[in-house]
DNA sequence: GCGATCAGCT
DNA sequence: CACAGCTGATCGC
């Protein structure tokens, strides 16, 4: 495609379209309430989310893709002037909420832009986002894949999320005298919480501005802000830490949990844990790793903090798969990590044949973009996006009153909500 | 004073 | 390392 046509995840350059895979910051870097440039589509999801994030955002540009769906999509070439059309599916990423995939079909060819995803062959979600994507190719194969390359290396294995789940339901009920700490983001893990919540028939303590997005979510019973109707309490990743854990203590003998693909890349050149002086042994984490979930990963980062390998991205076998099913001509990396950099597609390329165009992933991008095409002037969306869009548009008014000095008033409430964790504990 | 950007730190 | 994302400093308007 050439430039001037679409952006996805990418908002510094002129497109007529704009899509957004979910509401993650490192994908959202460069837009902001003030928006003004074109139409931005993205999931329902991710459109009703999207005030919290932006609230002074002008959401009539906002226009909403059905996840499963196709839309017709015309845009008019920079340089012909001709009109160009182009089909646009929206796959669940089974990321976080709202994340999708959007795979475009025109005559440029076949671009699936995956965004974050995580691709579990045991979880319904991603047989339904498999059976959506084969189902919108129609046996055709990728021309070019922008891959979530973030584990894109053999080191990075894990088990299924369920199975983690499983695993942190465990490790909590055997601490039974003790309160609870999760870290998350302001987006994800949903699933987990909830797993918790149901095993133990617990509620699950949030901060104020997370309860809202659960509320927006849907889920209205699991979730309170009242540190005394709970002992697990889930808090942003920025606030948990070894030393929040160590004043915690001082209170009240308390566990932490942290959910995350990336401390299970490790293959430990010794046997020191990284750089926290401890001297447990370091669990060797194996994929394959049947061993059950009790004996398992139970692997303590420090005396009061287990890391669990529950991650939102797909792991190495995972990326594997979903190459094998694509197939396609050439792919490019959305992720730059430095642990990665050399190329990790490198590990890829003998999935699709000797054709096959591995593009090499460059240092510092942490921008994701497509902004190729054919054609351009206005967009003209399907009229059955722009009705859905209203729709949408109208509960997101009527759900949130988000203020200007929210920014300072979050800020110092958050501090508060620090003091709260450790005095709440008497 | 505000927004955008960046460094620093989990 | 860095999944994501807050905090605080600085700069330009």
């Amino acid at each position: 495609m050439e430039k001037g046509m679409i952006s996805v995840d990418k908002w510094s350059e002129e497109s007529q379209v704009y899509f957004l895979t979910h509401l993650h910051s490192d994908h959202t870097k460069g837009l902001s309430s003030k928006w003004s440039k074109g139409p931005l589509l993205c999931s329902s999801i991710t459109a009703k989310l999207f005030p919290t994030k932006f609230p002074d955002f002008d959401l009539s540009f906002l226009q909403v893709l059905d996840i499963g769906s196709s839309y017709s999509l015309s845009l008019v070439s920079p340089t012909t002037g001709l009109e160009i059309s182009f089909q646009v599916t929206t796959i669940d990423a089974d990321h976080c909420p709202g994340a999708v995939m959007y795979l475009f079909r025109g005559e440029f060819g076949c671009i699936l832009y995956t965004g974050d995803f995580r691709w579990e062959a045991t979880s319904e979600k991603a047989l339904l986002g498999k059976s959506m994507l084969i189902k919108a190719l129609g046996g055709d194969k990728i021309d070019f894949l922008y891959l979530d390359n973030t584990y894109c290396n053999p080191s990075y294995s894990f088990p299924p999320r369920e199975v983690t789940a499983r695993q942190v339901v465990n490790i909590i009920a055997s601490h039974p005298q003790h309160d609870v700490i999760i870290a998350i983001n302001t987006l994800g893990k949903e699933d987990l919480l909830i797993h918790i919540s149901r095993a133990l028939s617990i509620k699950i303590w949030v901060w104020p501005e997370r309860l809202q997005t659960m509320h927006l979510l849907g889920f209205h019973d699991i979730f309170t802000t009242k540190t005394s109707l709970t002992r697990v309490r889930a808090v942003p990743f920025y606030s948990f830490s070894i030393n929040t854990l160590e004043e915690l203590n001082t209170m009240r003998p308390t566990i932490g949990i942290m959910p995350s693909g990336l401390p299970w890349l490790v293959r430990p050149v010794d046997e020191r844990d990284y750089s926290l002086g401890l001297s447990l042994p370091i669990f060797q984490h194996t994929t394959k790793c049947q061993e059950t979930e009790e004996s398992s990963s139970l692997r303590k980062f420090h005396q009061y903090i287990y890391t669990v390998p529950y991650s939102d991205h797909s792991c190495f076998d995972e990326i594997k798969e979903f190459i094998k099913l694509v197939c396609p001509l050439s792919i490019k990396g959305i992720v730059s990590s430095s642990s990665c950099s050399i190329d990790p597609l490198y590990y890829l390329s003998h999935l699709c044949g000797p054709n096959q165009v591995i593009e090499q992933t460059t240092k510092k991008f942490r921008t994701r973009k497509v902004d190729e095409s054919l054609e351009e002037k206005h967009v003209k969306v399907v009229k059955s996006i722009a009705v859905e869009f209203k729709k949408e548009k109208n509960m997101n008014v009527g759900c949130l009153s988000v203020r200007r000095s929210r920014v300072s008033v979050l800020r110092r409430f958050r501090r508060g909500a620090k003091i709260v964790e450790r005095s709440g504990v008497d």
